[in-house]
RNA sequence: GGCUCCGUAGCUCAGCUGGAUAGAGCAACUGCCUUCUAAGCAGUAGGUCUCUGGUUCGAAUCCAGACGGAGUCACCA
């Protein structure tokens, strides 16, 4: 609020000398006017009352009148009950806009010296990325900027899941039934090609799982271990599991591969990376198209290790302890938690023990003291467990964790789930909403002297920046409902509508006469009202977006950027500004429109969202 | 059951470091393109901010409890 120091000081002097003597440091809070109320700053007067021993009313009054007479930039006041709304003055605003239009406004700040890691999207690599990854992927990346903006040193990381059954499971499907095919040879992006043997693995499973419940030995299983009144089909959705682990053949071949995997059998090894190899490539194709990257990766068959020497430094400094059986434990009931299992009887590795070994890997590999982790909140408590794990290890970084959490995407029918093949696909919404944006271009005709490449690329800018503010704009710890139909959407709140903003400015430029723009202009003697209320909003830009960076949540940017959008179309419609009065009042607005401009890409930029210059 | 998160208009969401008569968008209805891009603007209608108590001059916002929804409490990840 370095914008309203002097009034904070003269409102400060004002209570000193019209009201009483103001003891130990006061905090002056100011608001913003709210639109029905004539004015643009408020004073709630209410804290005084004690104090001053007068009514609200009286001390609004009084403290206006002082203003009035004493303040370099009150101009008129108006009370309300208890609020003190004030006018400012012109020479105010223009003052505010000409530290705005300095350069640096927009610009990153100057570089804290700090190094922030963070890490999104880390999926597993049997199949596609959905919905539920691209919220995570948007926030993530999308923090990172912010973070980067306020002069951080961020390095993106991500831990890919690309071991364990799952992938064995497409690996196996593909040895059987792929009879050599490969993403080429299809023609299929090899995350799909190698999810589609992932499901094919599934469907080979069940009817295989059918047949047995359907089998004499399968209906003495369900006799000898049903429950009381247990129907027959309810049994076996519960029994699939055990099946798969005791019974089944293909189950058994699965885990079989699995072993061959962990025992580094050479077949096994070299088909597992080539279809991770495959997986990778339709990843990074996903990921180009929504525009982000990553400065690092791991891989948790590497990095499963990693945990297990430091459990064992652990157990010398008595933060773990063994049980008899070998496996490792940490007791951490006395910070609100649950006794958690880090080392397996068997000397393996868990979920968690991974988690360490990698954070400390990444401490020595970047030596970030914070780390920020966007992973959904269904690992809420995994999270905590982890970070409280680490400041008993005294790990330097340990106070530097972060779990950026979001909540569940879901549909308007419900949850997304694989099995019943309702999960939204990443490529597909992103195809989807492209082509909305293009059917969308095609009706206005604003394009049609362009080539068809400048268009697609337009269509993409527009489409992404649909989807994307569709998302980033929910609270990230809220659940959100996803509908498909609203998200292409291109009326109202969205993407488009804030690009549309832009592309007008554009527009006007264009249109403007080139010797009149960027002269230095002649500051106009009167603003209106609408010009005033962008300045001001442009005033809030740095504070919005340092709020986000220290919340670790971007769709406060979001919302401001729909706020400043909207003010602007409004103050578009209703001011003439390349056929304004004068010369000098055209360059005013054309300078006030490029400063919106400025602000709206800036801010949609740190939410991974371009802007075209025509749409 | 313990813990965590969520509950605001028909729907999707803002507002939450306490301030005025709780705001947008979508959907519905009315106007506005011979003037700078109508993906726009203006308007009508829509509310017991889940409920109950507490703190306060003042509560959607803070605290406690209840109700409803979700998640989690694995030698899964």
């Amino acid at each position: 609020m370095f914008f309203y120091k002097t009034l904070h000081e003269e409102i400060l002097r004002g209570i000193n000398e019209s009201l009483f003597a103001v003891e130990g440091n006061f905090d002056v809070i100011l608001n913003e006017t709210k639109k029905e109320f004539e004015g643009h700053v408020t004073f709630v007067v209410f804290p005084l009352v004690k104090q001053a021993g007068k009514s609200p009313e009286v001390i609004g009054e009084t403290l206006g009148n002082w203003l009035i007479n004493n303040s370099t930039i009150v101009e008129k006041y108006n009370v309300v009950k208890g609020f003190l709304n004030l006018s400012l003055k012109d020479s105010f605003w223009l003052e505010a806009f000409s530290k705005i239009q300095q350069k640096e406004y927009f610009s990153s700040r100057k570089p804290t010296g700090e190094k922030v890691l963070v890490e999104y999207s880390s999926p597993n690599t049997n199949k596609p990325l959905h919905l539920g990854h691209i919220r995570n992927i948007l926030l993530g990346w999308s923090v990172s900027k912010i973070l980067e903006f306020e002069g951080n040193e961020v390095v993106t990381t991500q831990v890919i899941n690309d071991r364990g059954i799952a992938i064995c499971k497409s690996m196996l499907a593909w040895k059987k039934w792929g009879e050599g095919k490969t993403p080429e040879t299809t023609g299929i992006k090899g995350d799909h090609f190698v999810g589609d043997f992932y499901v094919k693995f599934e469907q080979e499973f069940v009817k295989e799982y059918t047949a047995f419940s359907e089998s004499e030995e399968g209906g003495k299983i369900y006799l000898g271990q049903k429950k009381e009144n247990q129907e027959k089909t309810d049994f076996f959705k519960v029994f699939k599991n055990t099946y798969f682990n005791e019974f089944s053949p293909l189950g058994a071949e699965a885990r079989n591969m699995l072993l061959e995997w962990e025992a580094g059998a050479n077949d096994t090894i070299q088909l597992w990376k080539q279809m991770n190899g495959w997986v990778y490539e339709g990843f990074d194709t996903t990921y180009k198209t929504l525009g982000v990257s990553f400065d690092s990766v791991y891989y948790e068959s590497e990095t499963y290790i990693l945990g297990k020497k430091v459990v064992e430094e652990g157990l010398v400094k008595g933060v773990f302890y063994r049980l008899p059986d070998s496996s490792v434990w940490i007791d951490l009931e006395d910070a609100g938690m649950d006794k958690k299992i880090v080392l397996r009887s068997d000397g393996t590795s868990v979920y968690i023990t991974q988690d360490i070994g990698t954070a400390i890997k990444r401490y020595e590999d970047f030596g970030a003291k914070k780390m920020i982790y966007t992973v959904a909140d269904e690992q809420d408590y995994h999270f905590k467990v982890l970070f409280e794990i680490a400041k008993r290890l005294g790990e330097p970084f340990a106070d530097g964790l972060f779990h950026l959490s979001y909540g569940m995407v879901d549909l308007p029918t419900g949850k997304m789930k694989s099995r019943e093949g309702t999960v939204v696909d990443a490529d597909d919404l992103i195809a989807e909403v492209i082509s909305e944006a293009k059917l969308n271009a095609g009706e206005r005709g604003e394009l049609a002297h362009m080539t068809v490449e400048e268009q697609e690329n337009i269509f993409y800018k527009i489409g992404l920046g649909a989807i994307k503010f569709f998302i980033i704009k929910v609270q990230p710890q809220k659940r959100m409902i996803f509908d498909p139909k609203e998200s292409v959407d291109m009326q109202g709140a969205t993407g488009p509508y804030i690009q549309n903003a832009f592309v007008i400015i554009q527009s006007l430029f264009r249109k403007s006469d080139s010797a009149t723009q960027n002269k230095t202009f002649m500051l106009p003697e009167t603003l209106n009202e609408g010009e005033k209320t962008l300045i001001q909003l442009l005033m809030s830009f740095p504070e919005v977006i340092s709020n986000a960076a220290k919340q670790y949540e971007p769709s406060g940017v979001a919302n401001y950027a729909y706020t400043l959008a909207k003010e602007f179309h409004k103050y578009y419609h209703e001011t003439r500004i390349l056929s304004a009065e004068t010369a000098s009042l055209i360059d005013f607005r054309l300078s006030l429109s490029k400063e919106v401009a400025n602000a709206l890409q800036t801010s949609l930029n740190l939410l991974g969202i371009e802007m075209p210059d025509r749409m």
